[in-house]
DNA sequence: TCAAAAGCAAGAGCACTGCTCTCGATGTTG
DNA sequence: CAACATCGAGAGCAGTGCTCTTGCTTTTGA
């Protein structure tokens, strides 16, 4: 795959990564849709008809960038984990590391986390090259409550039993370590937490919530009770653990 | 106000409402991104310039657009919220009922939903026009939770010591009615609903959750709970309160 | 080795956008 | 009735995504 066929292929993917890290940064600084292909391609001092040789539209070029930040998203998520667990911290307290490193991801990268999490761009629908990328997170989650299901078992209530075929059907689909009735708390768990992010991204939380770090962690430290993590009650002091906090105050 | 001035203003304020609705019906067809003023005078027979004798700029009309849309999804809230108190609901019922008409409403206006709910236009900010018609939402799940605090009472842990401050700042400016240890947990639910429907509307829920009303139903009654509703826990049966449910299955 | 094939950059051009400016027609008001 | 404000229309500017054609360079294969 990468040997290096000729000159002409690695000038290719060359070129292909300057644009790519050309877009990038009119992306961070203006937003998508402020995005110009030929914006980019001036930045780049060629023709804006010569970077339809690398992508063919200016949609390939966001789907692209929007794999690229689901990656960067999902090993944030992921780095957090292992640090917590190298760490030997509680399960509490890697939900409350790997949760807060997907809002330090958020706040250092608002455009990208928009292009993520904000209104799908007008006639567009993920194409497969997102999906496995953009359940990163979401897998980091899964991760850390199937840790915690198989060493101090999960404290959770029945399934209403309505929820019970579907959510026997996630919990086949998504997380086989997991019982039924913890898959479904964990869905929306999941959910929720880009609810709270995005709140504070978007600026919803303007003019209501000023301690937005102290807030975050007691709303995803009550998450974390939601899906069974044992002792979340009392949890919201000795968990310094992951990464990332600190920086935003 | 509106008293027949002239047959001047009066025609201002008709094609004021023509471009209103003209704009609407395309915001609702293709979304934020492909509304076009000149789009819209060509539909209405006018030129693009004559537009902009009634609105300055094209984030003038959306800003507009924002205000009707928060006062739509506001007034939905807040109809649900009197039927429930009509019916002399539970206050969970009102809680689900509220909280499914917020859901109704952006699934049956998505691109409305994702223009207040989704990434802010590029250096778009909120104008103070919005806050007030942004704030009917949340003040609905206020009046349910005060009415349920002033009646049963709540049942609430402790703040967390660092989130004290914060949480009594948060209820004398918002909701007076309430104690600082209901308000935190609200407004966090607050935000956690609007990631429940927008993970939803936005496709994330795409080949995860299947069954989504049951899934939300389940997913606000646990919220209900977090924010001190009593009777949450068995509470998913009996709630067929407000309006709008059974229209998506 | 050398011609054919394929990949590539550049320019012109199309249809579209938001927005500004000017000009003439219309309505309002002193 | 005249002065004034308001309004609609058209032309025009700068920008966009995208296509097509024209040459040039690299790669390929007989």
């Amino acid at each position: 795959m990468s040997t290096v066929r000729g000159a002409r292929e690695r000038a290719r993917s060359e070129v292909t990564a300057a644009i790519k890290d050309e877009a990038k940064k009119q992306l961070a600084a203006e937003g998508a849709a402020k995005l110009s292909l030929r914006a980019v391609a001036r930045e780049l001092g060629m023709a804006s008809s010569a970077l339809y040789r690398y992508f063919p539209s200016r949609d390939e070029l966001l789907t692209a960038l929007i794999v690229d930040a689901y990656d960067s998203v999902g090993e944030a998520a992921e780095a957090a984990h292992r640090t917590a667990c190298a760490d030997a911290a509680t399960h509490l307290s890697r939900w409350v590391a790997v949760t807060c490193a997907v809002r330090d991801w958020a706040l250092a990268h608002p455009h990208e986390y928009a292009l993520l999490y904000g209104s799908p761009v007008p006639g567009y629908t993920a194409p497969q090259a997102t999906i496995g990328p953009a359940s990163r997170v979401g897998f980091a989650l899964i991760a850390v409550v199937t840790d915690a299901c198989r060493m101090d078992g999960l404290a959770l209530p029945p399934l209403a039993g309505d929820l019970r075929a579907e959510a026997e059907r996630m919990a086949s689909e998504l997380a086989t370590g997991l019982p039924p009735e913890a898959v479904a708390p964990l869905i929306a768990a999941w959910s929720q937490l880009f609810g709270l992010i995005s709140f504070e991204i978007f600026g919803q939380f303007n003019r209501v919530v000023e301690a937005r770090e102290i807030f975050f962690r007691e709303a995803v430290t009550e998450l974390a009770r939601s899906v069974g993590l044992l002792g979340a009650r009392n949890g919201s002091k000795g968990d310094k653990g992951g990464k990332g906090p600190g920086s935003h105050g």
